[in-house]
DNA sequence: GAATTGCAAGAGCACTGCTCTCCTTGTGGG
DNA sequence: CCCACAAGGAGAGCAGTGCTCTTGCAATTC
């Protein structure tokens, strides 16, 4: 991350990531609210006041930790599309949808820091933006980069023209260069039926209904790749 | 709610209403988080333990306020969809979807409280179950009561009898009488995507992207309604 | 070598959830 | 009608929190 010149530079750095690996397992252990900058200090052999050196406030680590965990799942999802052929578009789709899964079942509670209620007032700081559209840009790099077989007769009447009243295309065009505006909604209910699943399922509201996550999440992106023309039905 | 016998019981009911009453405008003012029994209390112009008698801990407290949360979701749903012909179900899935944004727009804290970060450990208690499915019963009604014009051919290959395997057949027929457990996935899909999109819209993820999030929600219901069955391509 | 800066320590403030003991006051049974 | 009982409020107190301020030491910089 930041480059450490001196030694007491290193040390900083060192510091400020020990900081963060105690904090990480107490979230993990005792969720976000469980987390106490005394207890990461306790844990470190430091008294509570010296925390403050690296980190003015509670918050302030906690968006460190978004960010991280932002960049991480972005790592995550990177890796898994790059793991599997270019050109096969499909695989590419499950393979990065599996990954977010993934990632999110084994770090449960930092899934729910970066996509559950927001810790701080309500700003999310321009660089966590950054961050989190990593994640976004893959889905988009798949959607751009797949021959479609056909270009999917998009229904004229309902949707149009005013797609640029309700989407930023300039921002959409910049994250799938190539593909109609006409798509973006499905490619953005796409994004957000993932998440929207992930965040039922970890947070408990699939209970009852869902017997096996596993599977039905396979389906949904199965069948997201359908309406996504990444597969045919 | 609870049954008032004597004065003494009618005054107990009053006081946990009144401390539920100040608690929700603290959530809405200063977020779930700054939820403190003690300012609570302070406004009521008791002291800190007085409070106890009502709520044994800060967790039965928002317990308490989930279940009210989701019974006013609830009947919000309800009433929208009993507002609007029986028969035209497309109008009613539309009417009740903005139901649900309506009321999460206008609730944002009390939709977090309950579609966010879960606060207490894990466990959802199981009269949180009951009311969280009112809101589900109200959109499988919609899907029962509505005579589809085509059967929707669905694809045999990809999902056939197998449903079982990852859905609960059982609870999901209770809710959604009449419909062909092919459609199951198409519902929870739909349910999924509606709530993802509103935890996005209300969580800050669309910040950038969506520019009218009202349009952007018609079209989505719209995009769920065809794919539903509930309205022609 | 001296001045400056970084960092840890420790005390302390205002707050939190929660418990315990005391005391008053309304209630139902005899 | 009175009395035992229980409900509810008051107050003190415990352990914990985030955060601030001052003090002193050690490492870097000039």
């Amino acid at each position: 991350m930041s480059k450490a010149t001196n030694s007491r530079a290193l040390a900083r750095d060192a510091q400020i990531e020990a900081i963060k690996v105690v904090a990480r397992r107490l979230i993990a252990e005792k969720s976000v609210s469980g987390l106490s900058l005394r207890e990461v200090s306790r844990e470190l052999g430091l008294v509570s006041s010296a925390l403050y050196r690296y980190f003015a406030t509670r918050d302030d680590l906690l968006t460190a930790l978004i960010l991280d965990a932002y960049n991480d799942l972005g790592q995550s999802v990177e890796r898994a599309d790059a793991r599997v052929a270019r050109a096969d578009a499909y695989a590419r789709w499950r393979a990065s949808a599996r990954a977010i899964r993934r990632w999110a079942t084994h770090n449960p509670h930092e899934y729910a820091l970066i996509y559950g209620t927001p810790v701080p007032g309500y700003a999310a700081p321009t660089a966590t933006i950054e961050a989190a559209a990593r994640v976004v840009r893959v889905l988009g790099a798949i959607l751009s980069e797949s021959r479609r077989t056909a270009p999917r007769s998009v229904p004229k009447h309902s949707q149009g023209i005013d797609v640029g009243r309700y989407l930023a295309i300039d921002v959409l065009a910049a994250i799938m260069p190539g593909v109609a505006p006409e798509e973006y909604l499905k490619a953005l209910i796409a994004w957000t039926t993932i998440f929207g699943f992930l965040t039922f399922e970890l947070f408990g509201q699939y209970v009852g209904s869902v017997k096996n996550a596993n599977l039905m999440f396979d389906r949904v992106v199965d069948d997201l790749a359908v309406s996504l023309n990444l597969k045919a039905a």
